[in-house]
RNA sequence: AGAGUAAGUCAGACGGUCGCGGGCUACCGAAAGGUAGCGUGAGGAAAGUCCGGGCUUCACAGAGCAUGGAUGCCGGCUAACGGCCGGUGGAGGCGACUCCAAGGACAGUGCAACAGAAAAUAAACGCCAGUUUUGGUAAGUGUGGAAAUGUGAGGUAAGAGCUCACAGGGAAGAUGGUAACUGAAUUCCCGUGUAAACCCCAUCCGAAGCAACAUCGACUGCGUUUGCCUGCUCGGCACAUAACGCGAAUGAUGGCUUGAGCCAUAAGGUAACUUCUGGCCACAGAUAGAUGACCGUUUAAUACAGAACCCGGCUUACGGCUUGCUCUUUUA
RNA sequence: AGCGGGAUGGUGUAAUGGUAGCACUAGUGACUCUGACUCACUCUGUACGGGUUCGAAUCCUGUUCCCGCUG
């Protein structure tokens, strides 16, 4: 993972401006920037469940990004949100929510 | 076989491919850092934040009183505790066993709704004597959570622990025990409950919390030194430059993990626990917060659940296994 | 993470340990040609589990949920 996103502001930004595709597990926002590098943000809330569920959630949005990470086309934001019925569910389930995601704005080739 | 009760223990392991945090070593690099190797990386409750302690800052000569808070049978253990162990007393269970905020109602104040004569200085109805308001008396009176020792006999004008027997309770305290307590002889019949109501007695307690706090640099702000308004004081203005001090907010680094530590043996103790000797540190230290994904083998390994300054407890959530003991039923 | 406060009908809000009250809402009836207003009646309760007490919304304790402060 190249960088993370950290302040409140970016979050806010992708949120009013970035591309939104919801799928059944998560939420990704995206938009492009001139940085040259991609930039990933995860968020979890409350509703998903305890500290258990949430690093479980944190744990599938990481790697499925990682296993999708070489096939980049540009520099991106990203920000992907979980929904409360991604607990229980396993990295598949994960991983084609967000390649269908990535595919339809156009992140990965 | 079923039901129950108490205690203990585990919380997956191994191999392969990719990936993450910290440490050590080597090499490269001016440095930041990078590469390689080695080894390591969540719990029994990490949770709730309910108690106690360490640590840090602030306050503080010392002692006492008052106010406030906490605890409350006895002995022991512990750094300390509201914790633990052993006992005493009480409650529950056929039993194994479990549970108990368990001091004081002869210091004082309060409360006891409704019902009931009366809820605490008992006497309204009643009974008896006497005769028109006086004495004696407490047997009886739909209540209530609680009614003034209970039952029987004697006794009497009527009655009454007034007397006796049995039962109950109080005082007293032999004996035993470190103590809580146990409760023999003797003696008395003596006005309720509530302290998780105020309170009294005994013991203990300064406050806040790692987002504490310390260090560093930069920006900005304020104050003083300085100049001016004016001879002085107060006040106001200027800070372009220099020095010193302070600080709400901001950033970075430290605090941060070796500790009342863990393991084994032996000894003391009923036990909690303590001590000796040896060994280990290969026992997490992240900072938007690291343990994952896929495949295979095996197994009882599934449930509850994720460290955030650190320890000792308590409480709550929850899967499996083992062992001791108790009761019931059936068979031999 | 560290602290502090709270929970009462559908909503808002009272209540010294002793019958849980008020307003709005809802329902039924009356009034009216009909509706509204008004009047009468009714329904719906102390967050959950234990304990102290003769008796807990209240006192004590555990759990759950919500809110606030520090950032």
């Amino acid at each position: 993972m190249d960088n993370t996103l950290k302040l409140n502001k970016d979050f806010k930004r992708l949120y009013y401006r970035g591309n939104c595709i919801p799928c059944h597990n998560v939420v990704v926002y995206a938009q492009k920037n001139k940085l040259g590098k991609t930039r990933v943000g995860l968020t979890c809330g409350k509703s998903v469940g305890g500290a258990v569920l949430r690093n479980r959630a944190k744990r599938l949005m990481r790697e499925s990004f990682r296993t999708l990470s070489p096939r980049l086309n540009g520099s991106f934001d990203i920000v992907i949100v979980a929904r409360s019925r991604i607990s229980g569910k396993k990295c598949d389930e994960v991983l084609r929510d967000i390649k269908y995601a990535f595919k339809k704005m156009g992140i990965i080739i």
